[in-house]
DNA sequence: CGACATCTTGACTGCGTTCAAACATGGTGG
DNA sequence: CCACCATGTTTGAACGCAGTCAAGATGTCG
């Protein structure tokens, strides 16, 4: 159900004019597994809040995020949402090999997306073995992530928990928004989904997030500039409050003078 | 570092041996692939308590495992432990692909383990994209359980989570020890971990669990055999307290009459 | 400028953590 | 066979964090 503020198709991988495919699995594929995947590939844009899938429904598309950030999300009987993984730019969505999806999958941003009928991405798949190759590492590294976001919810507060949302943000996506100063003191953190989205993606609530937000504020780890954009005066702080050995400063600011 | 207990290898694949394997990834593979793959395979038996694989260590092992249960777990540096996944007969365990792994992997029973070097079965997938194919499918799979326990783990109260591991853990694993009886009324459930165990993996307390599931005892929902044997007398009211679409108490009696 | 969505702050209540002690259970040696 | 200890589980009491409901502040877009 493409929205009407569809895009032109996308001339992925010939041309280079995709640089998503061309930084995600196609730099490494054969050329003519690349046209035939170009072939295939439609690039649309959605408007906040549209379903790209349904919970319980047919596993039809799959694709990779362009712009813009997806939520998945399962529903609850009682009208409760509980977001289950958020997906950014290069993120590959949906699910292969199922006739169904267990998630729904929603735009949480407006969001461009590159889409493909999934049969026909799996025909690709067993045709071109490396095209599956790409996609598998893909999905270990989302399967980690999975983990490591499992680890996070188990924390106890929420300070921990929020704390080590914002460096994950840093460390799986530098280049989305989280700008770095050239003295690399002032890093900047752009958080980009609402407060109830993210409440729910914590498993806790709008108004404690405020709170704590508020509460490191008050202790000079940050500021808040606007509500969806971060300030970090103390990083060494917020990687203490984390409490997790996996965060490094140092490795964080690394990675983002990288991808700035 | 296989311990002093060491069994004898494995002869999967060809005179059906390994019935792990033979459900798993090697029924569908051509007879020359598991031939190769049976040679590598290696049978060992660890103690409860080993370490299989250490967080921030080599990734030199990759595998199934055949009997016991395995948990991943992320340490703190605090000292504090943090349960990320749980491992039961015929998952897979390792990280293929990477150097690194991320979370160490220890035995929470003593377990039966079919190891493999995880360079040779990189070597073998790349001889044979069949076999990547359905180790890809394992992935899959794992990633839908990751998120479905992302979902559990995002809930409010200790009733809720409770409530949905017990159903989580019919349904996934339903020939480990959740046993029907034949008017398909009284169920059985073995909780194959300790109280301690199972909070860090719910991400709450022992105490807590204990009176959890003391007061589901008291309502009427359950029965405790003994501390990991519990009786289901009202599984509605088990399916109603984990508020999840997704459990139909109907379907979960059906799996398991089919397992035992 | 006004209407709406979103975020923040406040007061109160309750669930779950913490610390502590009592209670099972299983294995060991006298 | 039973006393003893180690391990694991249950129960108890008190405190504190976070959820809830409600109001106020801020931002955004027509």
């Amino acid at each position: 159900m493409p929205s009407a503020s569809a895009k032109t198709t996308c001339d992925l991988g010939v041309s280079g004019g995709c640089t998503v495919h061309n930084g995600l699995f196609c730099s490494r594929l054969p050329q003519d597994c690349r046209r035939k995947l170009a072939a295939l590939a439609r690039v649309w844009s959605y408007p906040r809040g549209t379903r790209i899938l349904e919970q319980e429904g047919r596993s039809d598309l799959v694709g990779n995020v362009i712009d813009g950030v997806l939520k998945m999300l399962r529903s609850q009987p009682d009208g409760g949402e509980q977001i289950v993984g958020l997906l950014m730019p290069t993120d590959f969505f949906g699910r292969l090999y199922s006739e169904e999806v267990d998630f729904t999958v929603e735009a949480a941003t407006d969001a461009t997306l590159c889409t493909y009928d999934r049969r026909r991405f799996e025909a690709l798949m067993a045709e071109y073995p490396a095209l599956e190759h790409e996609v598998m590492l893909s999905v270990l590294t989302e399967l980690d992530a999975a983990r490591e976001w499992i680890g996070l919810l188990g924390r106890r507060t929420v300070f921990e928990k929020f704390a080590c949302f914002l460096l994950i943000l840093c460390r799986r996506w530098p280049f989305l928004g989280c700008g770095l100063a050239a003295d690399r003191r002032r890093l900047e953190i752009v958080v980009p989904i609402r407060r109830a989205d993210l409440a729910l993606y914590l498993g806790t609530t709008a108004e404690t997030i405020s709170r704590t937000a508020q509460a490191m504020v008050r202790s000079g780890v940050l500021r808040v500039i606007t509500p969806s954009r971060f300030e970090v005066l103390d990083l060494d702080a917020l990687v203490d409050l984390a409490g997790e050995t996996e965060f490094d400063g140092r490795r964080i600011l690394d990675a983002m003078s990288k991808a700035s």
